[in-house]
DNA sequence: CATGTCTTAAACAAAC
DNA sequence: AGTTTGTTTAAGACAT
């Protein structure tokens, strides 16, 4: 129970780390609140802040490339593919100001076709960034529309009070109309509440926006702080005003003009874009259903649902289709509003469709690189190999050549890509997450960690990323590393904090589970020596242990394939090993009984991995509680002797006084050594 | 669901 | 007396 907590407290604290550090940093962290200009701190300003910050982030490196290019462009007029305006980046960067918004938060067309273009940032940072924008920008009209409103009905007001002064007992008629107006007016207030209440609401469920839901009212006064008044009437005219006729145009190009819409929390109309935004990444799902409502309409018109109209910021509530289509054609006919709000959608609309080419693009590509590499894993470990190459031992065909070389554990060779993989199956495990640790274990069993501890030196090195793999075999590595093949326990930690950035922190937890490792795993034989003692590993045991599930995967043949050569390299290893020790008595024991493994090993071939032998194997390591203490785990007193390997080592090593006396001796001897 | 592996925690003991 | 090194046991998470 305790211990549970403990374990999840530990193992939690680094995958968060990670996640932290790594990509998964979505703007969405502590940020500085300077960044709101208005006292109190509403969803509103919530919501600003954090687009704020992604803005923030977008704008920053679209900087550092503006400069660049300019740099390398430099007396250039305008090269710009599209428009002119490039120019003006510079400009529009600092202060962008796009032609409907004031904030300086809105990213113009141009920055985020640029950020789309030049990649960079990455397909997550480009959601949250093109939500966010719509968001924005989404969220400004809404200002500017209730801005506009209140103006308005301010007006109305106040002319109404005045003309009732004037003419206290003037004609009803009149009254009524400004009544009726104020009345219309009060509605559509109404209805802007209700919008940015959706908005905001959908906002929340989009994850952009994270208030409590007591919050959710509307700060409609915040809203309106700091605007202006004259340029958002006029804003707001250019947006609301104007009405023509033929709505066709738009209704033909309908999937384009939705995008700023007002009504956007509304249900969503436009089945295109949602279709694009889900597409293309993991922010969906909530607007999905509702679009399918709409279908209930009548006719089933993407511009009304649920008896409201549906154009963006309009909302009108109407009884039936028909006046819903009157409306339609009077209140949002063709004029320049509505142009601008289809060029604006369209344009989201491209980005979105763009950046989906692109994330496609670049799913493609990894994909191909990844199945390229599955298909030719060799070339690159091969290289790599240099400190790998102990894993010859295990590895045995390959690393023959290496084997030579004196290794050099320590030399951080140059790998390549961090996150490349040997075992590169396309699956999302393998490229082995970030997040957290041990799930990923079940592969690794079968495959010879080696070649990607070496690949990935440098990344694990530098990065606080929990390795993915067992203690088992980064211990193993560790001591195949060592030019003896043989490590103290501290030098053994020593390698663990070398070499991974993960093992620099929890020292009192992983040491303890290196230490238990260690004692746990057969395949570790205790060495003693004055000092103390050294850890060896005895491949054998080491490959025994985990036989089962490689039916079927690439690495079940490469260890069969392994274990076919293996006697030479073994016997190879144990002729360094032998040149390397003088007269290593207790080295020569526990080569010893590699060596007798592996002549275990060779007799049996081919089936000693595979199952048949599940059945000498487990029993074998299983049942033998008694000798512990002894310095050669290799029990002599197996009680099924029936391997006739395993009996065989047990000869070679096993007398009692071997043990101790050697020990003593040996200690003595080999000092120097150590 | 049973089983095996891996990890973490922790108690203990012997050696340093 | 305190630390290191080893050994064990227990238990939870996962994968098969």
């Amino acid at each position: 129970m305790m211990q549970e907590s403990g374990t999840e407290a530990t193992s939690n604290g680094p995958a968060n780390q990670n996640g932290g550090t790594s990509l998964e940093s979505v703007p969405r962290e502590g940020r500085p609140k300077s960044a709101t200009p208005s006292v109190e701190v509403t969803a509103v300003d919530l919501l600003h802040v954090q687009q704020h910050q992604a803005l923030q982030m977008a704008r920053q490196i679209l900087l550092q490339q503006q400069q660049q290019q300019q740099q390398s462009q430099q007396m250039q007029p305008n090269t710009g593919r599209k428009s002119p305006k490039i120019n003006d980046k510079q400009q529009s960067l600092q202060v962008p100001v796009s032609v409907a918004m004031m904030t300086p938060q809105v990213i113009t067309p141009q920055q985020m076709q640029q950020i789309l273009q030049q990649q960079v940032l990455s397909p997550q940072q480009l959601q949250v960034l093109l939500q966010q924008q719509q968001a924005l920008m989404l969220q400004q009209q809404l200002q500017e529309f209730y801005k506009k409103q209140q103006e308005q009905l301010h007006l109305q007001l106040l002319q109404q009070q005045q003309q009732q002064q004037q003419h206290a007992g003037s004609k009803q008629s009149k009254e009524q109309q400004v009544s009726a107006q104020q009345l219309a007016f009060q509605q559509q207030l109404l209805q802007v509440q209700q919008v940015q209440q959706q908005h905001l609401l959908n906002l929340q469920r989009q994850g952009l926006l994270t208030i409590q839901p007591g919050q959710t009212s509307l700060p409609l006064h915040s809203l309106t702080q700091g605007m202006i008044p004259a340029e958002l009437q006029q804003l707001w005219k250019e947006v609301t005003n104007a009405h023509v006729k033929e709505e066709h145009n738009n209704s033909s190009s309908n999937n384009g003009h939705r995008g700023l819409d007002l009504s956007s929390p509304a249900p969503p109309k436009n089945p295109l874009l949602n279709q694009h935004v889900s597409t293309n990444g993991q922010y969906m799902s909530h607007k999905r259903e509702g679009s399918t409502l709409e279908d209930h309409s009548p006719h089933g018109h993407p511009l009304y649902g649920h008896g409201v109209c549906k154009w963006p910021g309009c909302e009108a509530v109407f009884d039936d289709f028909q006046s819903f289509l009157k409306h339609l054609n009077n209140e949002h006919a063709l004029d320049d509003r509505s142009t601008a709000q289809c060029r604006v959608q369209m344009q989201v609309v491209q980005q979105l469709e763009l950046q989906l080419a692109k994330d496609k693009e670049r799913l493609q590509a990894m994909m191909t690189h990844l199945h390229v590499k599955s298909t030719e894993p060799k070339a690159t470990p091969q290289p790599l190999n240099l400190v790998s190459n102990v894993t010859l031992s295990k590895t045995a065909p390959e690393a023959s050549s290496p084997l030579s070389l004196p290794q050099t554990p320590t030399t951080p060779t140059a790998p390549l890509t961090p996150l490349s993989q040997t075992h590169s199956v396309i699956t999302a495990n393998s490229l082995h997450s970030v997040g957290p640790m041990r799930r990923r274990y079940s592969d690794k069993y079968n495959m010879p960690i080696s070649p990607d501890i070496s690949q990935n030196k440098d990344f694990y090195m530098n990065t606080d990323v929990r390795p993915p793999f067992t203690y088992a075999s980064l211990i193993r590595q560790a001591i195949l590393e060592s030019p003896e093949k043989q490590l103290t326990l501290n030098e053994i930690y020593n390698w663990f904090t070398r070499m991974f950035a993960y093992f620099r922190r929890n020292a009192a937890t992983w040491k303890n589970a290196v230490r238990h490792n260690l004692s746990l795993h057969k395949c570790f034989v205790r060495v003693e020596n004055v000092k103390g003692a050294v850890w060896t590993v005895d491949e054998i045991e080491f490959q025994k242990r985990r036989p089962q599930k490689i039916s079927g995967s690439p690495a079940l043949v490469k260890n069969i394939q392994t274990s076919l050569g293996y006697g030479s390299t073994l016997s190879a290893a144990f002729q360094a090993s032998m040149a390397e020790n003088t007269t290593p008595l207790y080295t020569t024991a526990s080569t010893l009984n590699s060596l007798a493994n592996a002549i275990r090993e060779e007799m049996n071939g081919a089936m000693d991995h595979g199952n048949s032998n599940g059945s000498d194997s487990s029993p074998g390591r299983s049942p033998l509680p008694a000798m512990h203490h002894i310095s050669v785990k290799e029990e002599p007193l197996d009680p099924d002797d029936h391997e006739g390997p395993l009996s065989l080592v047990t000869t070679a090593n096993h007398s009692p006084d071997f043990d101790h006396h050697r020990d003593y001796d040996d200690d003595q001897g080999h000092d120097d050594m150590l």
